[in-house]
DNA sequence: ACCTGAACACCGTTCAAGT
DNA sequence: ACCTGAACACCGTTCAAGT
């Protein structure tokens, strides 16, 4: 492994810059995992003293938010736009935030923590609810449950995906393959359902979550389609 | 700070044993929080030298699990029987399980990524959907989308009460005081509802979603109330 | 001012040594 | 067999030294 091997070439000066070292952060993320988020690593990406990073960053924490806003800028700038079909809209809005945590699986729970919501979201689905004939307060409330949701949902559903291979055999996911095997006298709704119950990553839970709410919210409506 | 100080006096033989270190490392969670959980920690709070952990356990994953295994043990067991209201039931299992993430949050990610499910609680909500006369496959299926959504919901709604102090500051969380500063021109929706948005960690957001999804999940059941 | 080198405190883990 | 002591590799962070 590479050490911090001394007598490197001198970085020249300001060679270096936040913007670089969040791409060498990605790029070791995306081919080692995030636990080998390191500084070392990162200098080692960049060719620079691990050290250097101090200059640009506070601590590893703000560089980690500095990544992570990089990523979401990536996924939503200019993402949204209305269209005549309010339902539709909030539909889509919410497979864009899906589909975001799933593009980042090792950082979703971090961003459903750190960066838990962005204004633009937040106004697209108020403004869709909005169009649907809900008055400020429900529409305020309803655009936190559906955001609550999905964000929820999404980071979880994401990280399930991005856990590391040795931890899985230590986890319950096991019964994915067991759970047929239960006593039926002791599970017998289990035994009922049989093969149908998806499995613990199947995206049809959240599918089918998603759907329940947005029909309930357009049955709330005002202005149904 | 209490150093692995040599010449402490000598544990008696089998003094130790996984249900003393798993007590031992609760302890240590709940006065200093769960970055200070440490082999060197739980070693102090049993006056036995952190290694002898090892005697006892593979390793800190091991031990992790044993500790959140307990914990669901002690939350779940005996917890819910049914009545003769399946709506009633569906809506108790849930804030039953809400209430053991925000019982221990800390822990709440882990729970739900690395126990995200159990045989007793899947069971009683495919029962009680059975009871709404749902056939075999739509109990399955909304069995999972209702476990979930409030697996999800209440572990990154508990997480994000656990955030510690210093890294708060960091975290976009200040939007929940500043976003009434927003510019009304280019976040016209947001104005529009003014004070009535619910702050991220406002429990109205998961209330209202869960409302919302059982609602959908009566509408479509066979046997309704 | 920016980058490097060395050092510090801390961590999980291994392994030989005690009893 | 179970607990202890010492050691190892690794980590984030600080700070003085180079240029």
């Amino acid at each position: 492994m590479a050490q911090t091997r001394t007598g490197r070439p001198r970085r020249a000066r300001d060679s270096l810059s936040r913007e670089l070292i969040v791409a060498a952060a990605e790029a070791v993320v995306q081919r080692q995992g995030l636990d080998r988020l390191t500084f070392q690593a990162i200098g080692d990406e960049l060719d620079a003293h691990p050290t250097s990073i101090y200059r640009h960053f506070r601590d590893k924490d703000e560089l980690f938010l500095a990544l992570i806003d990089t990523l979401r800028a990536r996924s939503y700038s200019g993402a949204m736009t209305e269209t005549d079909d309010w339902m539709a809209d909030l539909r889509n809005q919410a497979h864009l935030i899906h589909d975001h945590y799933m593009r980042y699986p090792e950082f979703a729970l971090q961003m459903a923590l750190r960066r838990p919501t962005d204004f633009m979201s937040v106004e697209f689905t108020i403004g869709a609810l909005r169009r649907g004939g809900y008055d400020a307060e429900s529409a305020a409330l309803y655009a936190r449950a559906l955001g609550q949701l999905v964000r929820s949902a999404a980071s979880i559903q994401a990280a399930l995906t991005a856990i590391p291979e040795e931890q899985r055999d230590a986890d319950d996911l096991t019964w994915e393959k067991d759970y047929r095997k239960l006593d039926p006298e002791s599970h017998p709704n289990i035994a009922w359902v049989g093969s149908h119950l998806p499995g613990i990553r199947d995206p049809r839970g959240w599918e089918t979550a998603l759907d329940l709410l947005l029909e309930s919210i357009e049955r709330h409506a005002p202005n149904r389609r």
